[in-house]
DNA sequence: CGGGGGCGTGAGAACGCTCTCACGGCCGTG
DNA sequence: CACGGCCGTGAGAGCGTTCTCACGCCCCCG
């Protein structure tokens, strides 16, 4: 009776084993629900646990089985303010959720620098997760390499910029940025103009070249003094609106590439005196919460994140089940929603 | 010859030994850099390290030595909106930046409802983390006792409920509100409101009662059809304050609990044609970048965040180290950031 | 020239778990 | 009544580290 308040000093799986009666190898199959236990044996081993408040120690189990039941969702982001990106709080809510009913742990890693990235890295080859899913690529992250040569389970969200062999999901950029362009054009504005996501990442492109095949397709020229280069927030979608009015006043549409950016470029819209939808269109991307409440209503391209945040969960798993499975890839179809500003 | 492309199979502390030519523990010296290495053995090992890109096992290293070097930040937060809250983007990223120096490893946890609560809890005493810093923390969250009960270095960000001996570090929302509240009583208003966060949260119980002290120290009436209760997002503001307006139409001025409210409140405002600071003045908490940014800008509660992330992971860290030491807390003071709202 | 004291090294026992294997006991069948 | 098979169980060998010891070696001092 020397110790009662100090040394929790987890209790081991033998110590249950001898309270419950039976060896190790028994308790290890109750705790792992081994249907070969007999009724007897399995309720006195469960009494144990209960009694020592017994739980495994998952470094010990994990040596042996080479699992540690933990996948990682790396948030790739330099930019602070993307950070609180509401496309990135539905994705890690909608893998959160889609993991909940298994028996996997979710943890979130994120990276403002190539110091971070390196430690992710690391932490990811030491063995901590079974899987990783990579978001917002940078065109020079070194992270998929380094995942991809250590053999991590990988998928991407957003397709890569090579074209190698990796799974991803992505939405469908290109296409519902066309459908955009081309609905702004078939309204019968004849300036239209666009604010790009960064163009290191592959969504900034898709979008932008989807941007450029709707207008052509339209019969309307690609003018660069109509394009403004944005960072996917609101504060640089409202400096890139301001540039762009300065630089082409006479514009009369334009197509924003992420929701947050589209707010931003309503402020700058309304601090120029500019009404919208009648002086200018507005088209945004994502159909954030935020759109649907922003003034005027936002138009803009839903991205079907509840078709993706399964399927990107479901790829890794696969993945990390089926040893030599194929890496595979899925594309998800947009639709553009209608409202107010456009 | 057999296998190139197959088989990863990660080198072991052996593999590394033999073909250095020295002991298993020589290279595990090198690995943790101790001194008492000479020169060409250390030379030996680190090269054969690098020819095998052999990479330590976490899980064996942390079953002998019963550290994981990972440390988990844990969002504690059902409400979806408020994961976007900027202030939670701005303690992961000063949690992450301080952590960036030391060996150690951040990752986020969040929680949507108590089933992952409980997953959190089993993640943590399985033995994944060192320590815990927990956020977002609700009158009924079972989480502090799981880990308190579990012997987890533990570090809340917010002061708990009862008087529990838990370190925390938070900021004066007591302090910070009472300030405001005064300065609007100060100013001339005389039906001063209140937007409060949720009740089942120590800021929002704090920030309200500062409220409720400032207007007494002015010799105000705290009247309760000038309160509303938000949520901490901006729909919740704008909600609650259109409550507030219908209920008490001669308010002419309003403290809300965060920034993002106060975003929401705002607007609500703006549509019931309300000018401010002319009809209401508004003062907000926080003092989150939007506050500089919204029409007109905010004047808010700064909250001392350089200061808190720091001290969140200082804390936590000496209670790692220091077996016995006392659960040791800090509060931070807030300020006054006078801007155009009110 | 002999003996003590570092210093670098290696052998081997943990750490807590899983998993293979072999072994008794019971059943059903020949 | 003997025998093969199955089922529940336990003994023991790992998994890849760290860490404690003990052991040579060389240097310095007496």
């Amino acid at each position: 009776m020397t110790d009662t308040t100090s040394r929790a000093a987890s209790p081991t799986l033998d110590e249950v084993a001898v309270l419950a009666g039976v060896s190790r190898a028994t308790v290890s199959r109750v705790v792992n629900d081994s249907p070969k236990v007999s009724p007897e044996a399995r309720q006195a081993v469960l009494s144990a646990v209960a009694q020592l408040r017994y739980v495994p120690n998952r470094m010990a189990r994990s040596l042996v089985t080479r699992r540690t039941d933990t996948v990682a969702l790396v948030l790739n982001e330099p930019n602070t303010q993307v950070f609180s990106d509401p496309f990135f709080a539905s994705i890690v809510r909608g893998v959160s959720a889609t993991l909940a009913d298994t028996d996997l742990n979710l943890v979130l890693l994120t990276a403002q620098d190539e110091r971070e990235q390196e430690k992710i890295g690391r932490y990811a080859r030491q063995g901590h997760v079974d899987g990783v899913i990579l978001m917002s690529v940078h065109s020079d992250d070194p992270l998929p390499d380094i995942l991809e040569e250590a053999g991590i389970p990988l998928v991407l969200c957003g397709r890569p910029f090579d074209d190698r062999a990796v799974a991803y999901v992505d939405a469908d950029n290109r296409g519902g940025a066309r459908e955009a362009a081309a609905y702004l054009a078939a309204s019968g504005r004849r300036r239209i103009a666009t604010i790009t996501g960064p163009l290191d990442m592959i969504a900034g492109v898709d979008r932008l070249a989807g941007y450029q095949a709707g207008l052509a397709a339209a019969g309307q020229e690609v003018r660069a003094d109509l394009l403004a280069e944005g960072d996917f927030t609101e504060v640089g979608g409202a400096r890139a609106m301001a540039a762009l009015l300065e630089r082409a006043p006479d514009l009369d549409a334009v197509f924003v590439a992420s929701d947050p950016m589209a707010v931003g470029a309503l402020r700058a819209l309304r601090e120029a005196g500019r009404r919208v939808p009648e002086d200018v269109a507005v088209v945004g991307f994502d159909d954030a919460a935020v759109a649907e409440r922003c003034d005027p209503p936002l138009t803009t391209v839903a991205q079907p994140l509840t078709d993706m945040t399964p399927l990107l969960t479901e790829l890794l798993l696969r993945q990390i089940e089926g040893v030599g499975e194929q890496a595979e890839s899925r594309v998800c179809r947009t639709h553009l929603v209608r409202r107010a500003s456009a």
